[in-house]
DNA sequence: CGGTGCTTTGAGCATACTCAACATCAGTGG
DNA sequence: CCACTGATGTTGAGTATGCTCAAAGCACCG
C-alpha cells in the first residue's frame, strides 16, 4: 500500500487512501503506481451535489472513495436515465472529444479521487500497465452496459427489478443468518431511473415481491432477500410471481 | 499506408486491407502499426454465420474491413437486444475474465481482420499508443451504449424509430439531390431487437413516418430521409406524429 | 403457379403509465 | 407537545402505449 503521509504534495487526505484497492491503480506494480498518486487530489461532495454535467469540458478523470454517486443522461424535456450507480472502486470520466457524455452527480455524501485528464493521458502514453488497467476497467462498464441494455430493451417490470436487487445484493449485500440484507442509498425515483420504469411501478413490484415472501420490507431503504434462488429465476423470466 | 502485399505470412489477402483507417490501426505511427499488422488474418463470414458466443472463452480481437454484423445478448426464453450494429472501422471482441460477453453474427456477408488477444494484449504492454487506440475505440463504444441506454429505458416507439433513423443517416446515409438515402441492411426483426420493440410496431410507425411525410419507403430496406429536422425533433420528443 | 419468407395491417388486450389520494416520517416552529 | 409542512413512498382507478394473435399483401424462386 503506499502511503503518501505527509508528503508536501497532499498533507493528509491521502492516508485515507488505499491505492491497492483503488479503481485506477489496483493491480499496478509500485513503479507504476508511484507515478500514478501523485497526480490525485482529494475532493468532497455533498449528497445531491454536481460533479460535472453532460457536454462539460472534461479536465478530470475522477474515482470514487467513500459513497455513491449516479451517473445519468437527460431528455430536454427532463426524462432521465441513469446509467449507473458507482461505489468505491469505480472509475468515472468517460469523454467522447473531450466532452463528459453523461452527467455525475453525489447520491450520499461522497469522496472522489480527481486526476488531471490531461496527466493521466500523458502516464498512459508512458505506462503501459496503466493503459492496460484502464482499458479493462472500460471494457467492464461497456460488458455492465450491455447488460443494461438487455434488461432496459427485454425485460418485464417485475425481471428488472429482480435483477437490480439480484446485482445489488451480489455486490453490496450483507449476508447474516443466512439471509442477504441490502442497504439501497438511492431513491424510488432513482430505482426507477435506472431500471426505466416509473416510481409507482417500482413501488408496486416491491410489494408483490414482499407478499410473495421472496423480499422483506423495512425502512424504505432496507431490503432483506429472503428466497434470492427465486429472485434469480424471477430476474430472468424463469418464474412468475403470479403462480401461486 | 501499409502494404504487406506479397509477405510470406499473408499471402494476398492484406493487400485489401488500408491500416490507415482501420478501427485499431487508425492514428497509429508507422513503427507502431507494422508491430500490428503482422499479427493480422483475414477471415470472411456468410450473412447469418455466428462469428462466436457469448460466454465462448475469447482467442482473437477482431475489426470488420467489409459488410456489417449484429452484437446481441439473449435471454434464456429467447428474447434477444441487439447491442450494436457494427461497420467497417468497428472493432470488437469485448471479454470479461477472457471470455465474450456477447455474440456476434454476420448481418451481410463479412470480412474481419483477427488479431490473436493474447498477442495484441502483450503488445498493449509494449505500445503505449496502440493502448491509447484501443482505450479511445472502448470509450466510444461506451458512449454509444449509454445513449443507447436512453433511448430504452425512456424514449417512446415513435422517437426510438426516429433516433435510430437520425443515426444511421448520419453514419451510413447517401446525399444525393438534397434528400439523404439510406440502406438498412437489417430486417424488420432486427430493427425491433435493436430498438427494444416488436416488429409490428416498427412497421407501423415506419409508415406513421411515410404518411407523414418525413420519409418514403421503397423496398423495405431503403428509407429516404425527406424531413431530417422533423426527424431530429421527433427523435427529441420535441414533436409528435399526431399534431397535423 | 404454389410455395416460403418478410412486411404490413387490423382487432383486441395487457402491461406499465398517468393522475389522484393517502400514508409515513422527519423537520420545524408555535 | 403537537400541529403544520414538505419530501418520499404506497395504493387505487382508469387509460394508453405497445404487445399478441391473426390475416392479408408482396416479392422472390423453384
Amino acid at each position: 500500500m503506499l502511503q503518501f503521509v505527509g508528503s508536501n504534495h497532499h498533507p493528509t487526505a491521502l492516508a485515507q487512501i488505499d491505492f491497492d484497492t483503488s479503481a485506477i491503480c489496483q493491480g499496478l506494480d509500485f513503479d507504476t503506481a508511484s507515478r500514478v498518486a501523485p497526480l490525485v487530489s482529494i475532493r468532497n461532495y455533498a449528497a445531491k451535489q454536481a460533479i460535472f454535467y453532460e457536454l462539460d469540458p472534461a479536465k478530470y478523470v475522477y474515482e470514487v472513495v467513500t459513497g455513491v454517486l449516479t451517473l445519468y443522461k437527460q431528455l430536454p424535456d427532463g426524462r432521465r436515465q441513469i446509467t449507473g450507480f458507482l461505489y468505491p472502486g469505480h472509475y468515472l470520466g468517460l469523454t467522447v472529444h473531450g466532452h463528459h457524455v453523461h452527467s455525475a452527480e453525489a447520491l450520499t455524501n461522497v469522496t472522489v479521487c480527481r486526476y488531471p485528464r490531461c496527466k493521466i493521458e500523458k502516464l498512459v502514453g508512458e505506462l503501459p500497465a496503466l493503459a492496460m488497467r484502464l482499458l479493462t476497467l472500460t471494457g467492464n462498464e461497456l460488458a455492465m452496459a450491455q447488460e443494461q441494455m438487455l434488461l432496459l430493451g427485454r425485460k418485464t417490470a417485475t425481471e428488472k427489478i429482480a435483477s437490480f436487487l439480484l446485482t445489488m445484493s451480489e455486490q453490496n449485500g450483507k449476508r447474516d443468518d443466512g439471509k442477504t440484507s441490502l442497504y439501497l442509498p438511492m431513491s424510488r425515483v432513482d430505482i426507477g431511473d435506472y431500471l426505466g420504469l416509473t416510481i409507482e411501478t417500482v413501488s408496486r413490484i416491491f410489494t408483490r415481491l414482499r407478499k410473495a415472501g421472496v423480499i422483506a420490507l423495512g425502512q424504505p431503504n432496507v431490503v432483506a432477500v429472503n428466497d434470492i434462488g427465486r429472485l434469480a429465476r424471477l430476474a430472468d423470466g424463469d418464474d412468475t410471481l403470479f403462480c401461486n
